[in-house]
DNA sequence: CAATGCGGGCCTT
DNA sequence: AAGGCCCGCATTG
């Protein structure tokens, strides 16, 4: 009776510690957790303030991808890397697509291509292109933290989004090179290769 | 070409 | 001191 007392708050204090363990931890913290019973899978989406532990073997943490546009800020940190949101691009006149979507591109991460990117028009309706940015923590945008420590990767981030998701990396990659065909098979482009063949 | 990271430097609080 | 951010430069794909 009594050892089946004591084992059940054993595995409650395992349960709370091992809780502890996967929680309770800053990415400031001089020392972070270095058991940990299970990492995270790769979250696409982080939002709100979370905490992940990632395996560093995990090709996406590594990267320190995610699908909210993310740019490197400097922290003056080098055991921390930081991100801020840079928020979602959208059409200016807030047109929407035949099957009722609205448009939602990717912020380019690249300052330079981004100002490009804002001469560009709606691959919708053509309508002038506004950029929608993140005002998710205090005001600013959301940030989020990486730090790679042994074996592990942990992750957190400040701020809730309060914008609409932009396209995937994969999906503006996906646009992109569809706009460069479009491009390469237009009537103009065409002409102008012919010009080149005869030169 | 653009994504990503680094770090000097500047600004405001 | 801390946070936000601009900018140029380097690496990577
Ligand atoms: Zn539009
Ligand atoms: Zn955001």
């Amino acid at each position: 009776m009594l050892k089946g007392a004591d084992a059940s708050v054993m595995e409650q204090e395992d349960f709370a510690s091992q809780h502890r363990e996967m929680t309770s931890w800053d990415i400031n913290d001089i020392k972070l957790p270095q058991h940990v019973s299970q990492t995270d899978w790769f979250q696409e989406w982080p939002d709100s303030y979370v905490k992940h532990i990632y395996s560093s073997e995990d090709k996406n943490a590594q990267r320190h991808h995610s699908s909210w546009a993310m740019r490197n800020t400097n922290n003056h940190n080098s055991r921390i890397l930081k991100k801020s949101c840079l928020g979602v691009v959208v059409c200016g006149n807030d047109c929407s697509t035949l099957d009722g979507r609205k448009i939602y591109l990717r912020p380019a991460i690249c300052d330079k291509a981004r100002q490009k990117q804002q001469r560009k028009c709606c691959p919708n309706c053509n309508g002038p292109l506004r950029l929608l940015s993140c005002r998710g923590h205090g005001g600013y945008p959301v940030t989020n933290f990486w730090r790679h420590e042994g074996q592990f990767i942990f992750f957190q981030s400040k701020g809730a989004h309060d914008h609409p998701r932009p396209e995937t990396k994969l999906e503006a990659e996906a646009r992109r090179s569809i706009q460069k065909a479009k491009t390469a098979f237009s009537p103009t482009s065409l002409r102008l290769k012919r010009i080149q063949e005869i030169e």
